[in-house]
DNA sequence: CTTAGTGCAAAGCTTTTGCACTGCA
DNA sequence: TGCAGTGCAAAAGCTTTGCACTAAG
């Protein structure tokens, strides 16, 4: 998609800022992954395959840079890495969705739900608390590993 | 209440494990705050009142055992420190409570709700996935900043 | 008496930062 | 050409670990 690429470079000289190789680079190893959820070391070891001498530091940068232009959405497994994965590109921050995770085999699914929403207005009215954003990570199985389990135990 | 802590000292003995004076003393400070939030650094400075001569060490291991024995919850605000306090002493874990982080005085509220497990079949349902805990956490601003946001403004 | 638990210091880990150099505008 | 951006290495900050000592059972 380039014109997730034009749409990026447009931001980066909206806001003063330089379009660089590396921006560009980093940029597309996130492209050619939509739904996987990298962390700043994967990113660097994709990117190095086209560009060898690219810093470590240039790729935390980067994200830091692209996450605060909406453009890449950041969040945490709790495994100790911040992961990042392509937004939506939409010049508006809207609710992002949110994440299933296996706890056998780590994938990652995403799933939206607008029932937040309503919790959301519950909770300003019970609470007067008011919210601006949410992170909802549910952890369990996937249908994959559920079937291996089944049939593992059949064999037993 | 001691009857925690005498749950606390049945539980390691029935693990194998020793009852320690830093133990016990981990666990009053983390009884003694209730909804408290604390990280492994705050709790090693409560108890360093008590006990001078504990180390950073034995608090981040035993946190991690309490954890583990489901004595205590452990979650993240994402401000890079593990947070944790005291559950609910069952026997059996139960879905704990979702956290409302206020993006202005930091302060963690705290709430239950029904809803997510409706949520949770719904995605059983649909994706095949078998969810068995979940993290919530909503980001806005409390009842107190809102207020004094609004005086403030109304000032100007 | 035995060995799990502790305290200290060092190491580990991801992420950030200082600084001189490079390359976009 | 000027300054934002980069690469490298060092630093930062939370957490874990190795090791000799202490104390619980």
């Amino acid at each position: 998609m380039p014109d997730n690429q034009e749409y990026f470079k447009v931001l980066l000289k909206k806001n003063g800022l330089k379009v660089t190789t590396q921006r560009i680079a980093i940029l597309e190893v996130l492209q050619n992954r939509p739904g996987c959820h990298l962390t700043a070391e994967e990113i660097y070891d994709c990117v190095k395959e086209e560009h060898a001498d690219i810093g470590l530091a240039t790729v935390y940068r980067t994200v830091q840079l692209m996450s605060e232009l909406n453009v890449i959405d950041r969040f945490r497994l709790d495994d100790g890495y911040v992961r990042y994965e392509i937004g939506k590109m939409e010049a508006e921050k809207t609710h992002h969705h949110h994440h299933l995770v296996c706890l056998n085999c780590g994938r990652v699914f995403a799933f939206e739900d607008d029932m937040l929403e309503s919790l959301e207005g519950k909770i300003q009215e019970s609470m007067g608390f008011s919210v601006v954003d949410h992170e909802v990570k549910l952890f369990g199985y996937c249908e994959g590993c559920q079937k291996k389990q089944a049939a593992k135990q059949q064999k037993e």
